[in-house]
DNA sequence: AAAGCTTCGTGGGATAACTC
DNA sequence: GAGTTATCCCACGAAGCTTT
């Protein structure tokens, strides 16, 4: 069931222009609604909390740092219209964006868009909050234009980033994939033939085909092991930490 | 009494319609 | 194009009801 809902809404968004959706409709969120994205929890803790998002991973797997322990699917709710990214990752990412280029909120729903290939375009009622809250506690400021607010970051906000690079590289990393998967999908609906470089890479994702053989082997090999005793636990952990290491770290092998 | 099922309330995200 | 208001849709959990 989960599957079927992640590919429906997978193939939903792969069918959709790059561009995203929000053309001509502008909404907001009230002043009360805001609050629940300062408080980043109430109802969310039932969502992005305890079922953590698919940016995120179940709440377990997010441990320190609040890393990316999952990925796709992960979250064991519906696909369809649940949160991707919690209010605290988004803040992160808007707050990323901000450090590159000062930004309506129009541009950086725009921008999310952009660098997920229309698959993550949070809708206006989520990131105006979102930006009146980093307004809030200081992490931006606002430069009026007209009827417009320009969002600026402001040195507290550069800080937060500072103390949370590492996690902003994964979601921009994430973000990253899940473009190029759109990519893939909206390729395979078009019924075009797959094209290759000169590597033998696919031109729409970049991956080699053995690349991404291998990595579909792994997860089959994993989920193959999902009752696995205790002590083969280990032996696959301790494979994984060598094949990470080695991985992030091409010069250990 | 326990287990299973159904109904309903709640709250968050998305969107239509609108103004500026 | 940017922002606001109102509303809809959905997932989830709690409570109540039914069955065993």
């Amino acid at each position: 069931m989960r599957d079927a809902q992640f590919l429906t809404a997978f193939v939903r968004r792969a069918r959709q222009k790059p561009e995203g959706r929000h053309d001509h409709s502008h909404p907001h969120h009230s002043h009360a609604h805001h609050r629940h994205h300062g408080e980043g929890h109430g109802h969310h803790q039932r969502h992005a909390g305890a079922g953590g998002d698919w940016f995120s991973g179940p709440a377990d797997e997010r441990g320190e740092g609040g890393g990316f322990g999952g990925g796709f699917g992960d979250d064991g709710r519906g696909w369809t219209r649940s949160r991707k990214v919690s209010a605290d990752d988004l803040q992160l990412m808007l707050l990323g964006l901000l450090e590159k280029n000062p930004s309506h909120g129009y541009e950086l729903i725009k921008a999310l868009g952009a660098l997920s290939n229309g698959f993550y375009t949070p809708s206006p009622g989520m990131v105006y909050p979102a930006l009146t809250y980093l307004e809030e506690l200081g992490y931006a400021t606002v430069e009026q234009e007209g009827a417009k607010k320009r969002y600026h970051l402001a040195e507290p906000g550069r800080a937060h980033l500072d103390g949370n690079r590492e996690r902003l590289a994964l979601m921009f990393n994430k973000l990253k994939h899940v473009a190029r998967k759109m990519d893939w999908m909206r390729q395979a609906w078009s019924g075009q033939p797959r094209t290759v470089g000169p590597e033998g890479e696919d031109t729409a994702t970049g991956w080699l085909p053995e690349f991404v053989a291998a990595r579909q082997a792994l997860k089959r090999a994993l989920l193959d092991r999902t009752d696995a005793s205790p002590q083969e636990q280990r032996r696959i952990a301790a494979i994984l930490a060598r094949a990470t290491a080695e991985i992030t770290d091409p010069s250990c092998s």
